[in-house]
DNA sequence: CGGGTGGTTGAGCTTTCTCAAATAGAGTGG
DNA sequence: CCACTCTATTTGAGAAAGCTCAACCACCCG
């Protein structure tokens, strides 16, 4: 069940099999959450962290006016809100994109597990580094990138996510983002991005019909992009 | 020296005056670094993490084409790099903009000083989860807010940031950041961060002249900044 | 077959950008 | 104290990217 996450962080660490085995006994039962369901609400006060098991679940946040900002996305393996185990409450929502199964760990159990095993504490710690290095990188392209590159960057980093936790095939993944779910991640509108995304189809560098993304043309979708995993730090290294 | 980062952890959460002189001795001697200097470039391999004790620094990434994105501002009593402590190296460059005193953390300092006393681990994890914070409001600002919106909200940022360590007078602070600083904070022009400052003058809300922004309407401000500080976590509770 | 959601298109508009030049200010050497 | 230089700010005019509004289409599912 919780063998995605274990890809995760093994990608970048080793884990013991004392650890893995502590992992396990912190992970409560799985629980299903259909689509649209506002899994966290900024200012709630939170005593469980959440992984996610299957489907996509986001972060987001918004302004008065209803404009919604996505601030990151989590595929299976992911902790959507790890970061409440010291902020107590978030300042942003998780929703779930797609039906999903989740599993909750107690921030009990984390502190016993972070204090037990000091190394865990700094991979986990290193998973939250993680997101605000993607963090930073939407921020770049939020800033910087024309609408082509952020959309073909959101691919690239999404395809980058999901190959780690084994759910690409053949330069292919599920992708149950609408238009709109990505204009709020890529901060444009709805409008803009369907333009964008016909653009992407025509230049033949992906593909993106009844939910499946098909890259085309990796290099050249890196290339438009100005796509570098290096902020994904996919390297093996004791932390 | 490190009263300012003292106080911006006191504002969050108790510190015991036993983990007071423990990261007392972890701080090695201050040091200058003149304006423009990049600190920290992406990819070193880094075994310290950066206190700034005086002046501004920030984080940034750019594209192949120059264009440059601050992804954040650190202000006396940041960490600008306490990330690396489980990153290792980073994917963007630290750089001063302003001259700096700062002071340096051997990681290995960190590592006994987190695992001697977990809840300063969980104070320091809290504090790189601040910054995530940060960026998520950074990528609210940069995908749904207009320009004058943008502008607004970094500078009621910075006055809060500013405040906690009290280096604001009369509801103003220095600041030595150019529109060229601003405008790679807000992913703006220089030209447009320009007329944009001009707006907020016209309407009263701030005066902004020889490197000094003093507010003039606060709530105004935050009304056009749609600035919420809930993500600042302005409030002291155990961690 | 009907309703709903999500994708597509067109036309006109707004915000922000680009480029180029002028102005202001701060600091330096004579 | 005065030129001189360098950097930062300001202004103008035209262009481009992305937005708005409104309608239409396609597919899915019951």
């Amino acid at each position: 069940m919780i063998d995605a996450h274990l890809k995760k962080l093994r990608k970048r660490d080793d884990i013991s099999s004392e650890e893995e085995q502590a992992i396990r006994e912190s992970v409560g039962a799985a629980q299903t959450v259909p689509a649209d369901h506002i899994l966290i609400r900024r200012g709630a006060e939170l005593t469980n962290s959440t992984l996610l098991i299957d489907g996509m679940l986001c972060r987001f946040k918004d302004l008065r006016g209803g404009q919604r900002q996505i601030t990151e996305l989590h595929v299976p393996g992911d902790f959507a809100d790890l970061h409440s185990f010291t902020l107590k409450r978030l300042e942003h929502d998780v929703m779930a994109l797609t039906p999903c199964r989740v599993a909750l760990v107690p921030h009990e159990r984390l502190k016993e597990l972070t204090e037990r095993f000091p190394h865990l504490m700094r991979v986990y710690w290193f998973s939250t580094n993680l997101d605000a290095a993607m963090h930073r990188e939407w921020t770049l392209s939020l800033g910087r990138r024309p609408a082509l590159g952020r959309i073909a960057h959101l691919l690239c980093e999404l395809y980058v996510r999901l190959e780690i936790v084994d759910l690409t095939r053949d330069w292919s993944f599920d992708c149950h983002l609408t238009q709109t779910d990505i204009s709020e991640c890529v901060g444009l509108t709805p409008v803009h991005v369907n333009r964008t995304l016909q653009e992407l189809r025509k230049s033949r560098l992906i593909e993106f019909e009844r939910r499946r993304v098909t890259i085309l043309d990796w290099k050249g979708l890196q290339r438009v992009a100005e796509f570098n995993p290096e902020y994904l730090y996919l390297e093996r290294r004791s932390r």
